[in-house]
DNA sequence: ATGTCGGAATTATTCCGA
Protein backbone atom coordinates (compact mmCIF):
# COMPACT_ATOMS: atom_id res chain seq x y z
CA UNK A 1 0.00 0.00 0.00
CA UNK A 2 1.32 2.96 -1.20
CA UNK A 3 0.59 6.91 0.56
CA UNK A 4 1.75 10.07 -0.78
CA UNK A 5 1.97 13.89 -0.17
CA UNK A 6 2.90 16.43 -2.63
CA UNK A 7 2.47 20.66 -2.75
CA UNK A 8 1.18 20.36 -6.58
CA UNK A 9 1.54 24.03 -6.56
CA UNK A 10 -1.55 24.84 -8.66
CA UNK A 11 -3.51 21.75 -10.12
CA UNK A 12 -4.98 23.57 -13.06
CA UNK A 13 -0.90 24.35 -14.04
CA UNK A 14 -0.11 20.98 -12.87
CA UNK A 15 -3.12 18.25 -14.15
CA UNK A 16 -0.86 16.60 -17.02
CA UNK A 17 2.44 16.37 -15.02
CA UNK A 18 0.42 14.99 -12.07
CA UNK A 19 -0.94 12.55 -14.31
CA UNK A 20 1.86 11.05 -15.78
CA UNK A 21 3.42 11.03 -12.04
CA UNK A 22 -0.20 8.98 -10.74
CA UNK A 23 0.87 6.67 -13.67
CA UNK A 24 4.56 6.15 -13.28
CA UNK A 25 4.50 5.58 -9.58
CA UNK A 26 0.77 4.43 -8.68
CA UNK A 27 -0.22 5.68 -4.95
CA UNK A 28 -3.07 4.23 -3.35
CA UNK A 29 -3.35 7.08 -1.82
CA UNK A 30 -2.15 11.00 -1.95
CA UNK A 31 -2.70 14.12 -0.08
CA UNK A 32 -1.92 17.21 -2.26
CA UNK A 33 -1.60 20.49 -1.55
CA UNK A 34 -1.66 24.13 -3.12
CA UNK A 35 -4.58 23.15 -5.49
CA UNK A 36 -5.42 26.71 -6.07
CA UNK A 37 -8.45 25.42 -7.40
CA UNK A 38 -12.69 25.81 -6.47
CA UNK A 39 -14.51 23.06 -6.57
CA UNK A 40 -16.47 23.46 -9.87
CA UNK A 41 -12.87 23.49 -11.74
CA UNK A 42 -11.74 20.11 -10.46
CA UNK A 43 -10.95 17.73 -13.18
CA UNK A 44 -12.78 15.11 -11.58
CA UNK A 45 -13.34 13.21 -14.56
CA UNK A 46 -9.37 13.09 -15.28
CA UNK A 47 -8.95 11.80 -12.41
CA UNK A 48 -11.56 8.67 -12.45
CA UNK A 49 -10.14 7.86 -15.45
CA UNK A 50 -7.18 6.73 -13.45
CA UNK A 51 -8.93 5.27 -11.22
CA UNK A 52 -9.16 8.00 -8.83
CA UNK A 53 -11.65 8.88 -6.09
CA UNK A 54 -11.18 12.33 -4.58
CA UNK A 55 -11.72 14.65 -1.37
CA UNK A 56 -10.90 18.01 -1.65
CA UNK A 57 -11.06 21.23 0.67
CA UNK A 58 -10.68 24.02 -1.33
CA UNK A 59 -11.08 27.88 -1.80
CA UNK A 60 -11.23 30.70 -4.45
CA UNK A 61 -7.73 31.22 -5.74
CA UNK A 62 -4.86 30.03 -2.66
CA UNK A 63 -4.10 26.89 -0.86
CA UNK A 64 -6.70 24.23 -0.79
CA UNK A 65 -6.10 20.52 -0.05
CA UNK A 66 -7.11 17.31 -1.27
CA UNK A 67 -7.25 13.04 -1.09
CA UNK A 68 -6.98 11.18 -4.34
CA UNK A 69 -7.59 7.08 -3.48
CA UNK A 70 -7.95 3.96 -5.31
CA UNK A 71 -10.33 3.40 -2.23
CA UNK A 72 -13.34 4.94 -0.80
CA UNK A 73 -12.85 7.83 1.25
CA UNK A 74 -14.62 8.75 4.29
CA UNK A 75 -14.21 12.46 5.03
CA UNK A 76 -14.39 12.96 8.81
CA UNK A 77 -12.69 16.54 8.69
CA UNK A 78 -12.84 19.39 6.44
CA UNK A 79 -10.68 22.62 7.50
CA UNK A 80 -9.01 23.13 11.08
CA UNK A 81 -11.51 24.26 13.83
CA UNK A 82 -10.54 27.60 15.04
CA UNK A 83 -8.57 28.22 11.92
CA UNK A 84 -10.94 29.45 9.05
CA UNK A 85 -9.57 32.64 8.53
CA UNK A 86 -6.53 31.03 8.03
CA UNK A 87 -7.07 29.14 4.56
CA UNK A 88 -8.46 25.70 3.27
CA UNK A 89 -5.40 23.79 4.73
CA UNK A 90 -6.22 20.68 6.41
CA UNK A 91 -8.37 17.76 5.81
CA UNK A 92 -9.00 14.29 6.80
CA UNK A 93 -10.57 10.99 6.10
CA UNK A 94 -10.38 7.17 6.76
CA UNK A 95 -8.84 5.53 3.69
CA UNK A 96 -8.02 1.49 3.70
CA UNK A 97 -8.42 1.72 7.40
CA UNK A 98 -5.84 4.13 7.93
CA UNK A 99 -6.75 8.00 9.50
CA UNK A 100 -5.54 10.00 6.63
CA UNK A 101 -4.49 13.85 7.22
CA UNK A 102 -2.79 16.17 4.71
CA UNK A 103 -1.98 19.71 5.37
CA UNK A 104 -1.16 22.86 4.23
CA UNK A 105 0.47 24.76 7.25
CA UNK A 106 0.67 28.48 6.55
CA UNK A 107 3.91 29.82 5.66
CA UNK A 108 4.92 32.53 7.52
CA UNK A 109 5.99 34.85 5.31
CA UNK A 110 9.13 36.56 7.85
CA UNK A 111 9.59 36.29 11.65
CA UNK A 112 8.60 40.25 11.78
CA UNK A 113 5.70 39.48 9.60
CA UNK A 114 1.53 39.12 11.61
CA UNK A 115 1.32 35.88 9.35
CA UNK A 116 4.44 34.19 11.54
CA UNK A 117 3.17 34.39 14.90
CA UNK A 118 -0.58 33.15 13.55
CA UNK A 119 1.49 29.97 11.40
CA UNK A 120 2.83 28.91 15.11
CA UNK A 121 -0.93 29.15 16.41
CA UNK A 122 -1.84 27.10 13.00
CA UNK A 123 0.43 24.51 14.40
CA UNK A 124 -0.82 24.77 18.01
CA UNK A 125 -4.20 23.94 16.69
CA UNK A 126 -3.55 21.08 14.73
CA UNK A 127 -1.56 19.81 17.96
CA UNK A 128 -5.11 19.97 19.63
CA UNK A 129 -6.69 18.46 16.81
CA UNK A 130 -4.10 15.50 16.98
CA UNK A 131 -5.01 15.18 20.00
CA UNK A 132 -8.42 15.73 19.93
CA UNK A 133 -8.98 12.77 17.58
CA UNK A 134 -6.34 10.36 19.08
CA UNK A 135 -4.44 10.18 15.91
CA UNK A 136 -1.06 9.05 17.99
CA UNK A 137 -3.33 5.84 19.10
CA UNK A 138 -4.44 4.47 16.12
CA UNK A 139 -3.11 3.46 12.43
CA UNK A 140 -2.97 7.59 11.20
CA UNK A 141 -0.82 9.11 8.99
CA UNK A 142 -0.32 12.85 9.03
CA UNK A 143 1.06 14.55 5.92
CA UNK A 144 1.55 17.38 3.75
CA UNK A 145 3.73 20.73 3.62
CA UNK A 146 4.79 21.68 6.74
CA UNK A 147 6.72 24.59 6.09
CA UNK A 148 8.92 23.90 8.88
CA UNK A 149 12.48 21.97 8.75
CA UNK A 150 12.28 19.39 11.49
CA UNK A 151 16.14 19.83 12.20
CA UNK A 152 19.38 21.19 10.85
CA UNK A 153 20.30 18.16 8.69
CA UNK A 154 16.78 19.29 6.94
CA UNK A 155 17.98 22.66 5.25
CA UNK A 156 20.92 23.09 2.87
CA UNK A 157 22.45 25.76 4.96
CA UNK A 158 22.31 23.11 7.93
CA UNK A 159 23.01 24.84 11.61
CA UNK A 160 23.88 28.29 10.13
CA UNK A 161 20.06 29.13 9.14
CA UNK A 162 18.95 28.51 12.64
CA UNK A 163 16.62 31.61 13.68
CA UNK A 164 15.48 32.08 9.79
CA UNK A 165 11.78 31.24 8.56
CA UNK A 166 11.23 27.47 8.56
CA UNK A 167 14.38 27.32 11.13
CA UNK A 168 13.32 28.53 14.17
CA UNK A 169 12.91 27.03 18.24
CA UNK A 170 9.05 27.94 17.89
CA UNK A 171 7.92 26.40 14.43
CA UNK A 172 10.64 23.24 15.26
CA UNK A 173 9.01 22.96 18.66
CA UNK A 174 5.68 22.74 17.81
CA UNK A 175 6.56 20.07 14.73
CA UNK A 176 8.75 18.00 17.87
CA UNK A 177 5.16 18.20 19.78
CA UNK A 178 3.24 16.37 17.04
CA UNK A 179 6.24 13.74 17.16
CA UNK A 180 5.66 13.87 21.26
CA UNK A 181 1.82 12.57 20.37
CA UNK A 182 3.37 9.38 18.78
CA UNK A 183 3.57 10.44 15.31
CA UNK A 184 6.88 9.85 13.72
CA UNK A 185 8.45 11.45 10.89
CA UNK A 186 8.29 7.95 8.60
CA UNK A 187 11.60 9.35 6.63
CA UNK A 188 13.60 10.20 9.52
CA UNK A 189 13.10 7.64 10.62
CA UNK A 190 14.13 4.87 8.13
CA UNK A 191 16.67 7.70 6.97
CA UNK A 192 18.21 8.60 11.02
CA UNK A 193 21.57 10.47 8.60
CA UNK A 194 20.60 11.33 5.14
CA UNK A 195 20.24 14.62 4.14
CA UNK A 196 17.31 14.76 1.63
CA UNK A 197 15.11 17.57 0.25
CA UNK A 198 11.82 17.76 -0.57
CA UNK A 199 11.62 21.69 -1.59
CA UNK A 200 13.78 23.79 -3.84
CA UNK A 201 13.14 27.14 -5.11
CA UNK A 202 12.30 28.29 -8.50
CA UNK A 203 14.57 30.90 -8.41
CA UNK A 204 18.16 30.81 -8.44
CA UNK A 205 18.71 27.25 -10.28
CA UNK A 206 18.49 26.02 -6.60
CA UNK A 207 17.27 22.93 -7.83
CA UNK A 208 20.40 22.05 -9.81
CA UNK A 209 22.95 23.92 -6.67
CA UNK A 210 21.19 21.64 -3.83
CA UNK A 211 20.27 23.99 -1.91
CA UNK A 212 16.50 23.15 -0.93
CA UNK A 213 14.42 22.32 2.18
CA UNK A 214 13.06 19.03 3.95
CA UNK A 215 9.77 20.22 4.45
CA UNK A 216 6.93 17.61 3.49
CA UNK A 217 6.72 14.97 5.69
CA UNK A 218 4.67 12.09 6.40
CA UNK A 219 3.86 11.42 10.09
CA UNK A 220 3.17 8.23 11.21
CA UNK A 221 1.75 6.49 14.39
CA UNK A 222 3.23 3.36 15.71
CA UNK A 223 0.79 1.20 13.88
CA UNK A 224 2.11 2.67 10.79
CA UNK A 225 5.83 2.63 11.53
CA UNK A 226 5.56 -0.84 11.92
CA UNK A 227 4.22 -1.71 8.16
CA UNK A 228 6.57 0.47 7.03
CA UNK A 229 8.82 -1.31 4.22
CA UNK A 230 10.32 2.13 2.29
CA UNK A 231 10.34 6.41 2.59
CA UNK A 232 11.19 8.18 -0.23
CA UNK A 233 11.15 11.44 -1.39
CA UNK A 234 10.73 11.03 -5.88
CA UNK A 235 12.81 13.77 -6.41
CA UNK A 236 12.50 12.89 -10.42
CA UNK A 237 9.62 14.33 -10.05
CA UNK A 238 11.02 17.73 -9.62
CA UNK A 239 12.15 17.85 -12.75
CA UNK A 240 10.65 19.00 -16.06
CA UNK A 241 8.78 15.84 -17.46
CA UNK A 242 7.87 16.03 -21.39
CA UNK A 243 8.28 19.24 -21.01
CA UNK A 244 6.34 20.52 -18.53
CA UNK A 245 7.14 22.33 -15.53
CA UNK A 246 7.57 20.49 -12.22
CA UNK A 247 6.02 21.44 -8.73
CA UNK A 248 8.69 23.50 -6.74
CA UNK A 249 8.05 20.40 -4.08
CA UNK A 250 8.95 16.55 -4.99
CA UNK A 251 6.15 13.90 -3.91
CA UNK A 252 7.12 11.86 -0.77
CA UNK A 253 6.10 7.95 -0.52
CA UNK A 254 5.61 6.25 1.98
CA UNK A 255 5.24 1.98 0.90
CA UNK A 256 3.59 0.07 3.80
CA UNK A 257 2.94 -3.68 3.95
CA UNK A 258 -0.60 -4.71 3.53
C1' DA B 1 19.89 39.90 -10.24
C1' DT B 2 15.35 39.13 -5.07
C1' DG B 3 17.53 35.36 -11.10
C1' DT B 4 10.82 31.57 -11.18
C1' DC B 5 6.60 30.16 -11.13
C1' DG B 6 1.04 30.24 -10.56
C1' DG B 7 -2.77 32.92 -10.08
C1' DA B 8 -5.63 37.35 -9.44
C1' DA B 9 -7.01 41.49 -11.06
C1' DT B 10 -7.82 43.18 -15.16
C1' DT B 11 -7.34 43.16 -20.15
C1' DA B 12 -1.00 42.23 -21.69
C1' DT B 13 0.57 44.06 -17.59
C1' DT B 14 1.42 44.39 -12.92
C1' DC B 15 0.93 42.69 -8.36
C1' DC B 16 1.05 39.11 -4.78
C1' DG B 17 2.37 34.78 -2.57
C1' DA B 18 5.63 31.31 -2.23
Amino acid sequence: MRFATWNVNGLRARLDFIKIWLENRSPDVVGMQELKVEEPDFPADEFEALGYQHAIHVQKGWNGVGILSKHPIEVTQSGLSGEDEMGARLISADVAGISFTTVYVPNGKTLDHEDFPAKVKWLGSLAEYCNATNLGNKPSILCGDFNVTPDHIDSWKGERAVGNIFHTEDERGAIAALQQQGLTDLFRDKCPAEQKFSWWDYRGGAFHRGQGLRIDYLLGSSAIRERVDDVWIDRDFRKKQDGLTASDHAPVIVDLTD
